[in-house]
DNA sequence: ATGAAAGCGCTAACAG
DNA sequence: CTGTTAGCGCTTTCAT
């Protein structure tokens, strides 16, 4: 159950601790001979070099530390699928600390990262805008995504909330829609974004927007929806905050035993894993997920490179449209 | 950008690196006077304890790895939840590295967890099982948490599909129901369990089980929904292989006007978010995830601890009645 | 109560 | 081409 080292190796090929060494990195200047051996002792041994070890001297641990604020949410796996890749095809592995959606916790896996000298750290999510985090900004390059860092000395990469709202509702009047109610997702920075997103696209149109509060659950879903229905306005469409909220509407016109998308057209954000296995597919706005964890890994590279400070960078968001959008029946239109 | 030593924190109070290394680990023989220097000093400095230097002369780094076969799976969310807290109480931190869905990656995280002296690593989802897997089992302590390890040497810990199945079809049964089909999940070990599960407690009942083959995805039961309605003897009750499956299953069942849960019930498997979040939401059967993972985190510890081999574990799932199940209709009963 | 010294496993000059 | 040497940052006897 123990490791074998450097100069077990040594000893078994019967050359010097240094060979070895640069055997395992691949260095030119050494006989074939004398190469097969190390490799033939070494793998006989089961050797792995040990990376803390390695860190120590080379002071460059090749890793790169993620904190996911929320393992629950699958958005950031796609994020860190992102990161994973980007990060890999430089040598770099993708060290994941759970942040558990709280403040606490997030600073304590930020200290975590930091002690084990991960090269830089990329907060994947709402990072809680702890002084921590930006005290440690100072000694490890930091990058935000997913989120954007309320602190001008930390980049981060996102994607246009504004301009996704925009999408929806653009979508919905093209099918010829003009009562569209837009359910909010409370307080978060995203949730509002998207509702002046909201708002801006239905003056453009020459159109009133009408808000109800939510939030970006299921039940914030819910009761949007229920105030809509028990209004004597009601909507032909509705824009939810996001998916999980989107589903909380559909749970309210299934009961009311309305048509979806017969009487009513839905659209979500975020096209999140319950968009597509939702008995009815639900149009969504898409978050370039993938990209978003392939560009933050990207500047958090350059940072650990050059040192110099880098940009914070906005995504598009695009339309993904499925069943639950339609052109509005005439008798309501 | 870059960190201060134990040497920094020395000199700047003043004193030995030897004290400063006491102090840090809270040793008592220290005098108040110089500890405040110590301390005061390496909160000046942001002084952090180097993990790869201390894992080094300690021969330990109190790093539990965690392979997470799949992100994507907020299955396993839970899992590392529990494992994330059952380690930090004993002084360890969980490290994640994705394992992508993919024997290779899997292989390659495990070789990440390796050279960086994780004490223990968990194994945490589908597991292939690669002959370096069993290899890697000879250097560390290896648990397998939510799969079977098909090798004795690695100890699991698991929940009882069999039971699960028959728990599905003990509900309908005490609903009124006899006409309970089963859509599988293809060729998988747990699905083969669950298949079991639910012929064996439909023979126990009297009944006639009746199997369409699908998959655990929402297009297996589509599929398998698709084909039991064709099929001449409609059944009033659906169990799917998992949640994801009885999606599908209900997305038919809309398309088709069918009432759900009126003329025909449905039961998935996992509790996972979309049964929550599903307009209806749907009857399944939970596994204790949480409890899975402390479960495989408290074996890990012990083998770190005493190097004795452990047993395997399994664990019991429960029922969860939503709104997709009910008693049938006298109609077709 | 405190410091000196040795060494964890490895790399990187520097000699030969 | 190969071996020797001096640390990387830290803990831990062992003296004092």
């Amino acid at each position: 159950m123990s490791h074998p080292t450097i100069f077990d190796v040594a000893r078994r090929a019967g050359v010097s601790k240094s060979l070895v060494s640069m055997v395992m990195r691949g260095a030119t200047n050494v006989s074939d001979e004398r190469r097969a051996r190390v490799i033939a002792a070494a793998e006989e041994l089961g050797y792995r070099p040990n990376a803390a070890a390695q860190s120590l001297v080379r002071q460059k641990s090749f890793v790169m530390g993620v904190i996911v604020s929320d393992l629950h949410n699958t958005f950031f796996a796609d994020v860190i699928d992102g990161i994973d890749n980007a990060v890999r095809s430089v040598g770099y592995r993708a060290l994941l600390v759970s942040g558990h959606l709280n403040a606490d916790r997030e600073t304590e896996a930020l200290e975590t990262l930091l002690r084990l000298r991960a090269d830089a750290v990329i907060l994947a999510g709402p990072a809680v805008d702890i002084d921590d985090v930006v005290a440690a900004a100072a000694s490890v390059p930091l990058v935000v995504a997913g989120a954007v860092s309320s602190h001008a000395a930390i980049p981060s990469v996102t994607t246009d909330d504004l301009r996704g709202a925009a999408l929806a509702v653009d979508h919905l009047v093209e099918l010829g829609h003009k009562k569209i109610s837009h359910i909010d997702g409370g307080d978060a920075l995203s949730s509002r974004l998207r509702r002046q997103g909201y708002e801006a696209a239905m003056r453009r149109h020459g159109l009133e927007p009408r808000v109800v509060s939510g939030s970006f659950t299921r039940d914030g879903g819910i009761h949007g929806a229920q105030t809509l229905l028990a209004g004597d306005d009601e909507p032909t469409a509705i824009f939810a905050a996001n998916d999980l909220a989107a589903m909380g509407v559909l749970s309210v016109l299934h009961d009311s035993g309305a048509d979806v998308p017969g009487e009513l057209s839905v659209v979500g954000y975020d096209n999140t894993a319950v968009a597509q296995s939702s008995p009815i597919p639900l149009t969504t706005i898409d978050q370039p997920r993938t990209e978003l964890g392939e560009v933050a890994a990207r500047l958090a590279l350059e940072r650990i490179n050059d040192g110099t400070d880098v940009q914070s960078v906005v995504l598009e968001p695009t339309l993904v449209i499925r069943d639950t959008t339609v052109t509005p029946t005439h008798s309501r239109q």
